[in-house]
Formats: C-alpha cells, structure tokens, sequence
RNA sequence: GGCCCUAUCGUCUAGCGGUUAGGACACCAGGUUUUCAUCCUGGCAACCGGAGUUCGAUUCUCCGUGGGGCUACCA
C-alpha cells in the first residue's frame, strides 16, 4: 500500500494540512506501508522555496516522517512536480492521450470561454465547455498550431460515460454525472499541467494506491476518475476527510488566527499533543481512551472509524491537552522544553538559585505550565528582586488585623536554625497552635508578604527556597510600610 | 444558481432498531489544597423538522431545513 501527502508550498505549514499529513501517515504504519511526500510546487507565482522549508521542517518537528520525498527519493521520483515539469513528464503524458484520441488541443480564447460560461448562469445551467474545437479537422489543427495560436489540451469525457462513481473509506459510494463535468483543460496555454492532471499523472507513476485527503477535493474526484480511466490505469482507493472547522464553522484558515505550525510551535504547544489532538478531529479509537501517544494511535487506527462531518477546531481543549502532556514530562524533558521560552528576567531569576534548588523551583512550577512561555509568569514567585516585589505589593491589600500573625512570623523565623521545608513547615504549625487562628488566616498574610502574590506553589518549600535573609526582609518592609 | 458532502450536549464525539442516549473539553457546585492551579466527586447540557418502513426509531428510506465544500488555463 502507498500512501502520500501533497501539500503547496504556497504557505507555512498549515494546520489542516498537517492534520492530513498525520491520517496519511498513521494509515501508512498501521498497515505497514509506505508514506511519499510529493511537493506540489505547479503554481511558480505562489510557490516559494522557504515555504518548501517550512513545510518540510515542520513535518520533521511533528515526528510525520516520509519514506519518500524530496529529502529521501525513492525510485519514483522526482519529488517535486516543478522537476516533473522540467522533466517533460506532464506533456509527454497529454500527448499520448491525443495520440489514443483522450484529448484534444483546444484554441479558444478566453473571451469565449467567459460568454459560454455567463451565458450558461443565466440560463441557470451548469457550465460545460461547449467542445467548438472538438469539431476542428486535423489541418485546421495542425495550421492553428503552426500559426501559433494560444493553445490548450483538454481530456475529452466519454460521451456515453454516464455515472461516475467514487468508492470512498469514509463515505461509500460518491455518484456525480459525467455530463455535467465537461471536457476539462489539463495542460494550460503556458504550457504547465493543471492540477487534476498532473495530480492523477504524478499518482500514476509514483504508484499510488490510497489517497488520504481533505473532503473539498471530493469534487475533483470524477475528473480525476476519467485521468486514471483514459490512461487505462487502477483507480486508487480513496478517503475524503472530514473538514476542520473554524468556530464560525467555516473552513478554518488564517482569518481564523494563528494557524501555522511555526506559531503553534512559538506558542508553546508540544508536537505530541498537537498530534494527539488532531487525531481526535474526526475520529476515535474503538476503546474511547482519547489520550494516545503515536505508537498507540498506530495501533488503534482504523479508517472505518473516521467521522463523515466537518469538525470545528477547539484551542482549548488542545491547550489543556498541552497541559496534560506538560504534566507527565519527565524533569529533563520539561527543562529542555520549557529553557527556550525562558525570559530574560526569568534567566536572571534562575541565576539566583543553585543547581539544586532550580531543580526544586522547576518541579514546583511544571504543573501550573499549560503553555511552554507560561513558565515565566509562573517563575515570578520565585524571584529574589526586591523593586519587583515592591512593585507587586501595590496590587494587594494588608489588613490590620494581619500584622500580628506577621510579627509573630518575623520574631520566628529570625531565631530558626532549621530552615530546610519541613522546619518551615513545623514554624508555621507553631504559629497555628499559638494563635488558634485558621490556616487561611495564618498562611494567606506570610504568603503575600514574603512573596508579593496571593497564590503560587506550596508555601513552606517556596520560603525555604526565598531563604532567609530575604524573607526576613520582605516581612519587616511590609510591617513598616503597610501595616504600621 | 448548479453539483457534491453533511446533521447527537456550546465544542470533539460514542451509539451501528429496544440504552436512565455514554465519554472528553468548557461551564457550575462540593471536597482536598493556606490561595490559585492540579486532583477527586457531583451537576448542567444533545438526538434539526416532517413523512414513511417497523411491534418499536437517535439509528433504515424519502422529502424538507440548516451547515459546509466545490463550481478557474489555483492547488
């Protein structure tokens, strides 16, 4: 089984074409068969080598390998439809459909085309290329060719052809009427192919048998259907995905914000949860358990189990999906993941820690981390800067009745010795039992005075972490200049 | 306009003739947590409408309606 993934480099890497990227892919190891990569790079005013850049380097991000593609040819290639132009592949293929009379040279100007085709809605008519040049001898050809007169080559529908009909994995059988189709242009007057030829020439050669894509090409499906069928070549197996929605239930695209995969990448999402959400986007695995790494998502996959209807992307369930990936990281892995998102304040923050303590402030901070860059406001608490502590005291409100518990804090913890967590913890106990006062009004006033924030990680552990000297600090400036 | 696809909680979905219509995100409430978050428990919330087939339709068929896609010498 062959399988491949076709994005135009006509932009970054987007989102839904990932999601099509990873159905063709995880179809492809499910049954142990082979993923190509073919850049579809026909349209030379679009296409741009950086996006080529971007795709590919996106796809590797993602873990969406290739067996074969440009990177790592196979024995099919070129990779790239601009060589296969180069190469002569789609003229040499059109000229052979003239020669066995599946194709014709057609000359008529594009003046003509848009009458027939305006006149066709006003009769509230499909329109059909009405075939004029069809009707041309092969003198009158060969002379308008000679006279080099604009020129395309169309593929000449059956007359008789009747009912195309479509076998689709996802939703059966597909009929659409041949008559309605009209003979379609498939080498364009500049000579390139268009895209519903080279598509099927390019699938023909490269011998592919499933193609995994997005439900709006199910209308180009017949004519692709009567390419296979006028080079007398195997209609592969087809399975029209289920579109992604934009929350207006629209096609999702860039209106609809951030949409590549380099900002996904730049926001701070993870490629594991990216994959694991997109793969819940119009289908789920027989057992229901939505949290899959690859290798399980291999193994459950089935397409028969792919939705029929457009799926409209939620952010933020892929957030908190992020979220829960964070969560379960190893400490290395979340230190790698999270270092390129760390600010400059937060480097400097760090700075002030040793190795072994930054280790500490790191497991302390992974699961309030939902988004990698996160990381920073979560850091904050941490922080040994007494302006940026001043400066967070304005945004909160001491009580009178809070001073007493922090002197009783302050006369404590200048006498202890034992300022490891659970000393910290065994003061504020004491602190507890002395004053028979609750834990809320004990531990909300030594939180905001020794941090400068009204919530952040365990208490005890954060104090032991600020250290002494600071702590003490911080409490005696807020006794003086708030509660005094 | 034409052709095609599609229709279960707000969202992603399970269901494949008989179910108290299940799960997840979000939301709400309670609990744990000093607080926030996490976590646990509970709750709110859906079968587009109409015919038919059937003893029985969310499920099958048809017709509406809604949504979407395509309608190029773009891919």
């Amino acid at each position: 089984m062959r399988f491949r993934f076709a994005p135009s480099p006509t932009g970054n890497l987007h989102i839904g074409s990932v999601r099509t990227a990873l159905f063709n892919w995880v179809y492809a190891k499910h049954t142990g068969g082979t993923l190509i990569l073919r850049i579809e790079d026909t349209d030379l005013q679009r296409s741009k080598p950086e996006f080529e850049v971007n795709i590919l380097e996106g796809l590797k991000w993602l873990g969406l390998d290739a067996d074969e593609g440009p990177e790592n040819p196979g024995a099919v290639g070129p990779y790239r439809q601009s060589e296969r132009i180069d190469n002569g592949t789609y003229q040499r293929c059109a000229e052979q459909l003239i020669e066995s009379g599946h194709a014709y040279y057609c000359f008529a100007t594009e003046a003509e085309l848009t009458a027939e085709r305006e006149a066709a809605e006003k009769a509230g008519k499909p329109y059909v290329y009405s075939g004029a040049s069809l009707k041309l001898t092969k003198d009158e050809v060969a002379a308008n060719i000679a006279a080099g007169l604009p020129k395309t080559i169309r593929l000449r529908v059956p007359v008789n052809r009747g009912e195309i009909v479509i076998q689709d994995q996802v939703r059966g059988e597909i009929r659409f009427d041949s008559a309605l189709l009209g003979d379609f242009i498939i080498i364009k007057s500049d000579g390139s192919a268009a895209y519903n030829f080279a598509v099927v020439v390019d699938d023909i050669e490269m011998k592919v048998t499933h193609i995994v894509r997005g439900e709006d090409h199910i209308s180009n499906t017949p004519r692709q259907v009567l390419v296979y069928e006028a080079f007398s070549a195997d209609v592969p197996y087809f399975a029209h995905l289920p579109i992604i929605l934009g929350p207006d239930k629209s096609k999702l695209s860039k209106r609809h914000g951030a949409q590549s995969v380099t900002e996904y990448k730049e926001a701070g999402f993870l490629p594991e949860a990216i994959i694991n959400y997109l793969s819940l986007l119009g289908w789920t695995p027989a057992d229901g358990v939505e949290f899959m790494d690859r290798d399980a998502l291999v193994q459950k996959f089935d397409v028969t189990r792919i939705s029929k209807s457009g799926a409209v992307f939620d952010h933020q369930k892929l957030v908190w999906m992020n979220g829960q990936y964070i969560r379960k990281m190893t400490h290395d892995a979340f230190v790698a993941a999270v270092t390129p998102f760390l600010s400059e304040d937060s480097r400097v923050l760090l700075s002030g820690y040793s190795h072994d303590s930054q280790k500490i402030v790191f497991e302390m901070v992974q699961e309030s981390v939902a988004l990698l860059p996160d990381i920073n406001t979560a850091l904050e608490v941490f922080s040994q800067d007494g302006s940026a502590f001043n400066a967070r005291l304005s945004g909160l409100s001491f009580h009178a009745d809070m001073a007493d518990v922090l002197r009783l804090f302050l006369d404590k913890i200048l006498v202890l010795t034992d300022w490891s967590e659970s000393g910290i913890d065994a003061l504020i106990e004491s602190i507890l039992t002395q004053t028979g006062l609750g834990k809320g009004k004990v531990l909300k006033p030594i939180r905001m005075a020794t941090t400068g924030l009204g919530s952040g990680p365990h208490l005890p552990a954060l104090i032991s972490l600020l250290g002494q000297t600071i702590v003490g600090e911080r409490v005696s400036h807020v006794l003086d200049s708030q509660l005094s």
